[in-house]
DNA sequence: CTAATCAGGAAAATCGTTTTTTAAGCTTGC
DNA sequence: GCAAGCTTAAAAAACGATTTTCCTGATTAG
């Protein structure tokens, strides 16, 4: 049984500042947390109170304090995964935030089970939630607290989404290409289980046909099934290969794609990047790691994660004008995997 | 200003499930948690309260509950990063177990500096942390609350040690280099602020000993600096390399730096696995990304951060009884990075 | 001069539990 | 026949903060 160390010395409370000042409990939150009550309070007290605090190491008991308040400070945190390379930068990016603003947050890793998810959000609000921020999820079941989307596309009423700018990431990449005199470009379309994958692809086309260079249908594949990792990219990868249509640049779906694809390129008999650049999207760990390394479209990741995490506890702490949608900026990362189209 | 919704309902008080009984609240808390008090409660009793709270899908408040009993429930985890496909595992399986038995965690991350470990240390203990878990720590700061080290190797009363079994670690992987046929091999050592380093290389050189072929200083690079990733162990390796001293294996010190030793090593006009064989350690993402995909000593992270955390929760349920130390066993993953020795 | 206002702060209520103390109604022992 | 001892449970105190109500002098308005 554990108790309550706060720090080093024994636990200090509003009842013992009271009574060093002489004043009553009551006049010492008041003044403490600045409250309407002590607009009475001259200053002279209200220093005394402040300095006596101060040197006790008064810190409020958050217990008590919330169950007063019916506040928890607690927002719940639901990731995929938090262990991929994914959900570990965002979180980092909320701890970050939440902490600086004297939030907790809580969470359940569900791994795509809905079972899981379900019972993971019911067990987060009671213990509390506020809010929630969800990670990389596309299922709509609505959540009766104020909640943010990170790479999420909900509907409902009270959800905000934090996405990126997938626009600009296809212009950024094609951009790239083309300006390395690339014309023929493959583009690996998404899982549809994937939370951007259509809106990506939508991205894709349209910048492509603004540039005049269509994607062709005979240079797309889609990705499917339940593989994730390299694993994914190399099989569809090979089958772009096999249909014998000339390509010099692919746009992979992801870096876990890319990589994958990267192989399936070699084992054809063809280099990367002098037979054919390819581009990766995420910018994971694996991507800066590979030889060759990749050329790849960042997301921020951390930076959503703050945003996310901004948003909610505003909204939180009263702010009722929210955005539906909050778009980030990707960038383009340009590394060893591309290079000027061979021909 | 969020209230305390829990689950859909308004929200059912110990008070309300009294009223629906017609007993006092003091006696259905007694008999909900089962206390010494109760024990004159008639059966029958018992059971209108029971079936009654499962009606109303009473649900204690926490804040109430720790507020008077001095528990909050909550262990603070203090990892070096999240997002770097160590800490996240680690925490992946910390997150598991403390769920399971309704703990929360609340983490601060630290970078490895020391003024921003201490500030946080101290902001979970005033948060209530009953008990910490460091993640790849090497700092001797001593915690006022039990305190589980993942990774790390503390000395003070009241920490427990988690740690790999270096010495099988290295008997796996050289064991695998000798079948192979290997005799002369090369080892790249840790960084000294690196928790694992200085055990690891221990043990390696030990097991090489006894295995008869004792490591030779002119082929180890201890690696320095604040580098990390495959930046670390690329100009380690072109130094190994440069010396001219023949070698047909790397035991790398992680896979990052094994990676960055593969790039080093091609650039010298070497094949891997074909003239240098390459065994990293870890396991991370990028080792069955790359290309080779790497031959590696796995951690099992995840269920190091389980058993940190059951270590840590039996001591707070008041098990006196706790291990200084637990070590566990690590697993060979044979990919593509090892072949039979050249010559 | 009296009534209303105000300054300054104490006292009490409250949040929802858990735990300790008290108490009423029976039974039992002598 | 009556104190002692069970049963069964209510009542009250406590955890530590916040907030509302209340109180006492002093000042001001009319």
């Amino acid at each position: 049984m554990a108790l309550n160390k706060n720090g080093s010395e024994s636990v200090v409370t509003l009842k013992l500042v009271a009574e060093k000042v002489k004043l009553s409990p009551g006049t010492v939150s008041a003044v403490l947390n600045n409250s309407p009550s002590a607009k009475h309070i001259p200053e002279i007290t209200r220093e005394r109170i402040i300095t006596a605090a101060r040197e006790l190491k008064y810190k409020p008991n958050l217990m008590a304090r919330s169950l007063r308040n019916k506040r928890t400070y607690t927002i719940g945190v639901i990731p995929t995964d938090i262990s991929d390379g994914y959900g570990g930068h965002v979180i980092a990016g909320i701890e970050e935030y939440a902490r600086q603003k004297d939030y907790f947050f809580i969470t359940g890793i569900h791994h795509h089970d809905p079972v899981l998810f379900e019972k993971y959000s019911r067990l987060l609000l009671e213990r509390g939630a506020e809010g929630v921020i969800t990670i990389d999820l596309n299922l709509q079941h609505s959540i009766p607290v104020p909640t943010v989307a990170v790479a999420g596309h909900r509907q409902d009423e009270g959800a905000t989404n934090v996405v990126l700018d997938q626009r600009l990431g296809a212009q950024l990449a094609l951009d790239h290409l083309v300006s390395l005199g690339h014309r023929h470009i493959a583009v690996m379309i998404g899982n549809p289980d994937s939370a951007d994958a259509s809106q990506r692809w939508g991205a894709i086309s349209e910048v492509a046909r603004d540039l005049g260079i269509p994607i062709r249908p005979e240079l797309t594949v889609q990705l499917a099934g339940e593989e994730s990792g390299p694993a994914l990219g190399y099989p569809y990868a090979k089958m772009l290969l096999e249909r014998g249509k000339k390509f010099t640049a692919l746009f992979a779906y992801n870096d876990a794609s890319a990589i994958g694809a990267i192989r399936a390129i070699r084992e054809a008999g063809l280099r990367v990047p002098e037979d054919i650049s390819v581009v990766g999207f995420d910018d994971i760990e694996a991507a800066i790691f590979h030889s060759p390394s990749l050329t790849t479209v960042r997301q921020p990741l951390h930076r959503m994660g703050e945003i996310a995490a901004k948003v909610l506890l505003d909204r939180l702490e009263g702010n009722e004008d929210w955005p539906k949608q909050i778009a980030v900026k990707p960038e383009l990362v340009v590394r060893e995997s591309t290079a000027k189209a061979a021909n």
